[in-house]
DNA sequence: TGTACATCAGTGAACGCGCGTTCACTGATGTAC
DNA sequence: TGTACATCAGTGAACGCGCGTTCACTGATGTAC
């Protein structure tokens, strides 16, 4: 072989961690095989040694994309007194920094909608990591029985998700502040409204 | 002329109302020039004579899509009693015919996150209308000042089509149900998140 | 009222371009002897 | 240890195709006389 062991798999990764980031900003359909490949610093030509076909870059980008930002959370809840776990994700999701970034933010608000057109094959990859994330946010919706955590943890995300993407919309002027301030109010209420919650709800205000 | 006076603006307007169904259907990139003007019985050629370039058209059909959805919601409204209103358009938007047919719903869930990637001229476009369509929410949350009546109508609107997102994503299934519901049941509790609605909000359950 | 002309919505061929994909080739390195 | 060969990740030209846009033309109708 021309490289060590593990040379095809770094640089395979590498164009999976460099599209995540560029299919996140430009769309599914934004960005071409040849510039997701310069991004990686290749040419075009080798792209089908890894991948057989632009769909399957785009899958495995955004299955990527849903594990660092499932990952990353897990890890936040983890430093995190429990009470404070739902809330501090929220929080760290709808910020500014976050509308205004999507190369490196959540893959659902900047992907979502283009998916939910694709093939079956992406729609089930998406549906898999998406259910991951829902079990993560469930995670951290304590003293409730699992069915009542999901619905918290998928009410939260469709929140927040909706909230990134109508912001962005908005630009990132009055309007887009009011959203972004609109959609933290109800996500974090959202995990208020339980029977013991309004120690947290308060906090949160 | 050819044809009648109103001839023209005939052609123009079932132009835009067949464009504004397949662009829903499809994405703002999901179909062509070509295929939108067989859409409505015409030749590709003509388009120019129309439009200044298939972004115009792209626009303009979403701008219909949002005028239609707005006034559909406000008749709804209309017909039903004010400490209704707000929960029966969310009823009304978060079904499986809904979420089952994008041609004919909501634009903000279709179109949303690609606009968010478009032109500022785009952006601005969605964005009044958007806005257009929050105002008519927020008529519809009885006794509050104007300010949190907004909120309460953003975040409404946040959960609806993020919501709808996510269950569309994934299909049609029993996860895209689970989505629905709790959404459902997001987005109608948070009608009742003010003083005086635990009727309201009991009604809802 | 009838005829010649002007108008212009709509047609269909053509354009330049970028895309996803294919393919013959390269050349650095691992392996066999 | 040194040499000949095989491997295969990566290159860059080329492909077929569909796209948005342009343009010369058509022909039904309104208008001028």
């Amino acid at each position: 072989m021309r490289y060590s062991k593990e040379h095809k798999q770094e640089t395979h990764a590498r164009i999976v961690k460099k599209a995540s980031v560029r299919l996140r900003e430009k769309g599914a359909h934004g960005i071409g095989v040849a510039d997701l490949m310069k991004e990686a610093g290749l040419t075009h030509g080798g792209f089908y040694a890894h991948f057989d076909s632009r769909e399957a870059l785009v899958i495995e980008a955004f299955a990527y994309a849903m594990d660092r930002s499932t990952e990353r959370w897990r890890k936040v809840a983890e430093a995190t007194p429990p009470e404070k776990r739902f809330s501090t994700i929220v929080e760290n999701y709808l910020t500014t920094v976050h509308r205004d970034d999507p190369g490196h933010g959540c893959a659902v608000p900047a992907l979502g909608a283009e998916i939910a057109r694709e093939s079956l094959k992406t729609r089930k990859a998406f549906s898999v990591k998406l259910e991951q994330m829902v079990d993560m946010m469930a995670d951290q919706v304590p003293d409730v029985p699992r069915k009542a955590a999901r619905k918290q943890a998928i009410a939260a995300l469709t929140t927040m998700m909706g909230t990134l993407v109508l912001s962005r919309v908005a630009g990132n002027g009055e309007f887009s502040d009011e959203i972004l301030a609109s959609g933290r109010e109800a996500a974090l209420g959202r995990a208020a409204a339980k029977p013991v919650a309004k120690k947290v709800r308060a906090k949160a205000n």
